[in-house]
DNA sequence: AAGTGGTCTAGACCACTAG
DNA sequence: TAGTGGTCTAGACCACTTA
């Protein structure tokens, strides 16, 4: 086995692990079902004390990734209903992670005002501008969702002049240009009809089912810096929850 | 303040000091906004290692009830879009947290045999009999969702003969006199077109789009136990949900 | 400068699983 | 009975916020 955990300088120590781990399962060199070394073994092989080996594994499983039981060890998860949890993935990401290829269409690019409601989530004055950005994001060149975001203009200046946003990941570019790095999302999920103009786009009849996913992103100590409002075609996306018991 | 804890003789330190404040803030006699005294405050107040007092304290921050900030403090959450996370909540614990009236009629109710996908899911063989449950559930009388559950014939003798389903919580029955309470579920979520017999039922016109909820729900250390499909009307239920960076 | 949460250690006992 | 993960402690240093 490896012993060396890659990126050796960043952050805390059990991150590294934890990524390093996370590696190995998806990159299928810990198959599923296969035993990880004890706790305690781990703890000696990295150097680690036992508790921050703990946080890494306890990180895993609360991804999906690994399953610990008492008495008997930690395997590497074998999935029940086959789990697709976005988490806080891109679209692009979230495409990849499912074996699709992302692609997108700009539809809309430009300044606008805020409704009142999506001004106050985003704690924006309502005078102040925000960059509309409206694309169809496809999957292996089918269309997969209608996605409209929208970020306060004061927060990401020259964004609306870019002409990159069709391949490049919107996410990368906050991250890379504007320090703005998705930490926390609060979502709403619905089931909606599809109007003439979406089926249109989408290439669905008129009616068909979607799911529609409004989400107000936040960055770390930032707080809300987009919100979004995708329409995902219901007979292609469907969207993996692990749900956990937490009172009581 | 109360510096009690309530079920002293249950479970781990960390889950009691969880469970009371969660029930602190729930209740709303912790408010939103409201600065939480400092670990290491807590830590001797209750007399728990501070690390503990940690691990209940990331518990919370993991449901979205508290917000913790480096060199700051531990506040009590407040929510930007106004929550509606179901968690584990059954359909009357939900309905009730949504301020709404729970009821139920009864519509099927019998053994079957399950089809062998969720024969796999709920691991039985595919010759063991399985309890089939179908309910219209209603919110204020009105219909709310279509749900049916199947359970494994053998982890609930009798159920099938119970005459009192349309009054009381599933939930309730399961784990009072089956000893089977939701730890853990996995979901998954679809938009999909109402076909007529569920329209009818539902009172939607034919084709209105529904939000299909599948979920696999599993005991504290005795496995899945439970698979229900619910169909939401879409235009009265929404799901909201939290969603927080793993990596990085 | 004082206080906060974030990380980490070395060690301990427990409940559980397996051979 | 030996090994596993689950819990818990007492202490330490760090990075960060607030004043």
């Amino acid at each position: 086995m490896e012993d060396e955990v890659r990126q050796p300088t960043d952050g805390p120590l059990y991150t590294r692990l934890r990524d390093h781990l996370a590696a190995e399962i998806t990159s299928g060199r810990l198959a599923a079902g296969t035993r990880l070394a004890s706790e305690r073994a781990l703890s000696e092989r990295y150097g680690y004390s036992r508790l921050t080996v703990r946080r890494a594994l306890a990180d895993l499983e609360e991804a999906g990734l690994l399953v610990r039981r008492r008495g008997s060890g930690t395997f590497v998860a074998e999935r029940l209903i086959r789990k697709n949890v976005r988490g806080l993935a891109s679209f692009s990401e979230d495409m990849r992670q499912r074996g699709l290829t992302p692609g997108s269409i700009v539809l809309r690019q430009e300044l606008v005002f805020l409704e009142e409601e999506q001004a106050q989530m985003l704690k924006v004055a309502a005078h102040e501008g925000a960059v509309c950005l409206r694309r169809l994001r496809l999957a292996n060149d089918v269309p997969m969702a209608l996605e409209t975001v929208f970020l306060p203009a004061a927060l990401c200046p020259g964004l609306v002049r870019r002409t990159d946003l069709d391949r490049v990941s919107l996410y990368e570019v906050l991250e890379r240009e504007y320090n703005l790095s998705a930490d926390y999302a609060e979502e709403v999920v619905e089931a909606v009809n599809a109007s003439e103009e979406v089926a249109r786009l989408l290439r669905v009849a008129p009616g068909s089912a979607l799911l529609r996913i409004r989400r107000l992103t936040s960055a770390k100590d930032r707080g809300p810096f987009e919100y979004v409002e995708s329409l995902y075609c219901g007979d292609k996306y469907s969207l993996g929850l692990n749900v956990r018991r937490l009172g009581q």
